[in-house]
Order: structure tokens, then C-alpha cells, then sequence
DNA sequence: CAAGTGACTAGTG
DNA sequence: CCACTAGCCACTT
């Protein structure tokens, strides 16, 4: 299950819950199909707050390797089709391979193909 | 309660 | 296309 952000007992985490909207996010996130991707502002809009996609940013960066695997993080990406400079721990490339593999086409400077593959949540 | 922070975005030069 | 600015808002300290 979720840790970190969860606030689960994620054994001697003395992290305190974060009840707020950011289980909500991954909760959002979640649903985002395979082989699709969607942006940060597009979430924020779907909670109902258009401007906090910084919180949503921040919301995927508090997730752990273990959360990763519930919340396909690597399917948001910025409003250009721009890939998260920040994912995996700072791990260039991951990203983008794990989005090439479901199918994700991207252009010549490396940004996804939001006209084919963007989610609208 | 105030100040700092940031996986964002849109606008400008 | 690159660099910088100003809004934005939840969360931490």
C-alpha cells in the first residue's frame, strides 16, 4: 500500500498523515490508463484547484519506490509534454523508457506526444 | 501564526 | 529556443 505521503504504518516512519488532497491525487493519478499521460495542471484542474499544479508536483515527489508502484507517476509529465526532471530520485531516462514501453510516442526534442496519448481526467 | 519551498504554468524579451 | 518573472497553493518548520 501507499507509505510516506499515506501516512500508513509504514514501520517507524514518524512521518505525520497527510490527509488533504494529496491522496487525492493519487488516488486521481491512479486511474490514468496505460499507454496515456496527463499533465500537472490537468490534475489540479480535475481536484478542483486549476492553479495548484505545483502541488500535485510536489504530491508525486513525496511518493516513495513503494507508492511508485500503485501511482503511475511516470504518466504525468508538464503542460508541454516536458518529462519531470525530478522522477525516480533524479534518475534521468527512466522516465522516458518506462513510457516508450506502454507505447507513448515522443517528439524530436524528447517531449511525449500529447496530441495522441494525452488523458483528460 | 509567518516565512520558506517547489516533479507547475503562462507571459515576456 | 533559451532565460527570467510573476502568480499560484498545500505543506513544512
Amino acid at each position: 500500500m501507499l507509505s510516506g505521503a499515506f501516512g500508513t504504518q509504514c514501520a517507524g516512519v514518524q512521518r505525520p498523515p497527510q490527509r488533504s488532497f494529496f491522496p487525492a491525487v493519487y488516488e486521481l493519478v491512479r486511474r490514468v490508463p496505460h499507454g496515456r499521460v496527463t499533465t500537472y495542471g490537468a490534475v489540479a484542474r480535475a481536484l478542483g484547484m486549476p492553479n495548484a499544479a505545483r502541488q500535485v508536483g510536489w504530491a508525486l515527489a513525496a511518493l516513495s519506490d513503494n507508492d511508485s508502484l500503485v501511482v503511475p507517476a511516470h504518466r504525468i509529465v508538464s503542460a508541454g509534454g516536458v518529462l519531470s526532471p525530478g522522477f525516480a530520485h533524479g534518475v534521468p531516462g527512466v522516465q522516458r523508457d518506462m513510457l516508450a514501453d506502454e507505447g507513448v510516442c515522443f517528439d524530436r526534442a524528447g517531449r511525449v506526444c500529447l496530441a495522441r496519448h494525452f488523458w483528460e481526467p
